[in-house]
DNA sequence: ATGTGTGCAAACAGTTTGCAAGCTT
DNA sequence: AAGCTTGCAAACTGTTTGCACACAT
């Protein structure tokens, strides 16, 4: 009953471990292919599932678009996504604005912000 | 090569202006066709994406849910999203309080806020 | 009459799942 | 040996598209 050990399970968590920005299904399984070949899409899949289940990755939800995943355990944070060169740096400091929006009767759980614009790179 | 009007594109309409809250595309289908039984899945995506692109509706893509459309056209706003009710609710004032989350050399060009948690009435 | 708009079904993209075989413990 | 994991392919969900026909102009 105990979880078993892995080469996909490993390869997909180096992958991840490596990444300095949320990576979507198709670049782990092609990251994670060149060290485990024989793994597949449908192993990418669940190995995500459990890892998210565990919580040691976590879901990067842009909207419209195809999920994302990084490492978990870092800070509180957001994304500002370059619409240049699509990089995403990560923002934080949002914090107790966000209270502030809503009426005192309501109880905020949870909240995401994402921000597009350019990137001091693309800005030249 | 002008736009023609059909009862299709009128029931669409009229089923999102008559909504207090964002539509997915199953509840407009469900309720044009009250009107308009004749009307398909493919016409309510094909009518969809010709008001959006005459902005005529907006886009809410709540993260890791299935796209809805509201009229467009009103103030600046975001959404609150009870986890109980699942009830959406608009909020503003979300300011340039989030301007101040980026670099200087960053340019803010859009910017997207989600809340979750519990609304008044699910507070009891 | 012209050609946009529509319904239907097939095609797609992303994700999940059943099953038999493989590998970890 | 036992049973968690995997690969493969089929199934699914949400959305798009090709085609012939309908209908607004």
């Amino acid at each position: 009953m105990p979880e078993r050990r892995t080469a996909q399970k490993a390869a997909v968590m180096n992958v991840l471990a490596e990444a300095d920005a949320p990576l979507g299904v198709q670049e782990i399984l092609d990251l994670a292919s060149q060290v485990t070949p024989s793994i597949s899409q449908a192993t990418v899949y669940r190995v995500l599932k459990s890892l998210l289940k565990k919580q040691t990755i976590s879901l990067v939800q842009l909207p419209g678009e195809t999920p994302l995943y990084e490492m978990a355990g870092k800070h509180h944070h957001h994304f500002f996504r370059c619409r240049t060169c699509r990089q995403m740096y990560e923002v934080q400091g949002c914090d107790e604005l966000i209270q502030r929006l809503l009426p005192d009767n309501f109880t905020l759980e949870d909240h995401e912000v994402f921000l597009f614009g350019l990137c001091a790179n693309c800005r030249r």
